[in-house]
RNA sequence: GCCGGGAUAGCUCAGUUGGUAGAGCAGUGGACUGAAAAUCCACGUGUCCGCAGUUCAAUUCUGCGUCCCGGCA
């Protein structure tokens, strides 16, 4: 019998990561992460990294692999994923995506056909500057005129993906939503089972507050306070990124400590709302009792099912 | 104990010259195709403290009660 990949997801604080290294060292497997903030070096507590002994208990890829300023993206995570998931069956061991990045996990599974158009920083800055000049209406009637089909699928606020739109129009010539329509020509040539943990929404919001607290007990400040020591910003993406930028705040005295803390589980506590929508979109999660099972009866779980 | 002020959404409060009510925050739902822990959209929630009176009609006026917050003792 061959044994399928295995996918683990769910919101954040459900213990995605206990789980997954339990069952790689039952069943003999490898960790990739599918987290857009773990790839980030030097940003640990604040994204629940492994630690270093759950590292060395089982391997773990796609975390660590870039400084905060890099570049990165659901196409880039992609690409490495694929070829670490080759490796990874040809030497008979099996692959455990897990991560709570919905965008990541459909990219690597879901047959999308992202359009091969690198961003185009100068083009992206020209097109807000022409938002803030004319107005959001003004860009969403300028795709309109190249790709009616995707214009009217956005808000005129929805400013990032119109100007990507634009964007993908002028690199290829092609309007994004051919992309869209061509979905599946790149299919995911893997069989992969995906195992959602799911918690009750007052136990989660009790999860990431506890969470939040013992991050902060652990140095999160002086993980906070290094980053910015050492030239990254919170103008940079990655310190856009849940902690980061409330404890910056905190830091260059926007607000008080309290402030920070309250705004740091608020906007986890939504951000876990978030991928919970997402998730539900995506009909072959089959869901797991996170909350009343240890980590062994769901390893023992998932490894039952994907024997059925 | 006395004198004020209050009691309305989960919280902070506004309001109804008497016709059962609305902001902010919290919360909920959705979107997402090379930024996704980002970004964008939509939406509620009520014994208007209790009881009695006046009135066609009381959350609104009157009386009593309960609780809270000031001040004086």
């Amino acid at each position: 019998m061959t044994i399928p990949i295995i996918g683990i997801i769910g919101p954040t604080a459900t213990g995605k990561t206990a789980v997954g290294i339990e069952l790689a060292k039952m069943i003999g497997g490898e960790i990739i992460s599918a987290d857009s903030m773990a790839v980030y070096k030097g940003m640990d507590i604040g994204t629940a990294k492994p630690t270093i002994e759950e590292q060395a208990e089982v391997k773990f890829h796609l975390i660590d692999i870039i400084d905060p300023d890099e570049e990165f993206s659901a196409v880039i995570f992609r690409n490495i994923a694929y070829n670490i998931i080759d490796d990874l069956i040809s030497k008979d061991k099996i692959p455990i995506v897990v991560g709570g990045t919905g965008l990541y996990i459909k990219a690597l599974t879901g047959g999308y056909n992202i359009p091969e158009a690198k961003p185009n920083e100068k083009l992206r800055d020209k097109l807000s500057s022409l938002a803030k000049i004319h107005g959001n209406e003004f860009l969403l009637n300028k795709l309109k005129a190249i790709d009616p089909i995707t214009a009217n699928k956005l808000h005129c606020n929805d400013i990032n993906r119109i100007i990507r739109a634009i964007e993908v129009f002028s690199v290829t010539g092609k309007p994004i939503s051919y992309f869209h329509q061509t979905e599946g020509s790149s299919e995911f040539p893997y069989q992969i089972r995906l195992f959602g943990l799911s918690v009750s929404r007052e136990t989660l919001y009790k999860r990431i507050e506890d969470r939040i607290d013992c991050q902060i007990k652990d140095g999160f400040i002086d993980e906070v306070k290094l980053l910015l020591e050492n030239g990254y910003n919170k103008n940079i993406h990655s310190m856009k990124a849940l902690g980061y930028k409330h404890i910056a705040s905190f830091l260059s005295g926007e607000c008080d400590f309290d402030t920070a803390i309250d705004l740091f589980k608020r906007d986890t506590r939504r951000f876990a709302k978030r991928q919970l929508t997402w998730f539900r979109g995506m009909s072959e999660i089959e869901w797991i009792d996170a909350e009343n099972y240890s980590k062994n009866e769901m390893c023992e779980q998932i490894i039952k099912s994907i024997k059925n």
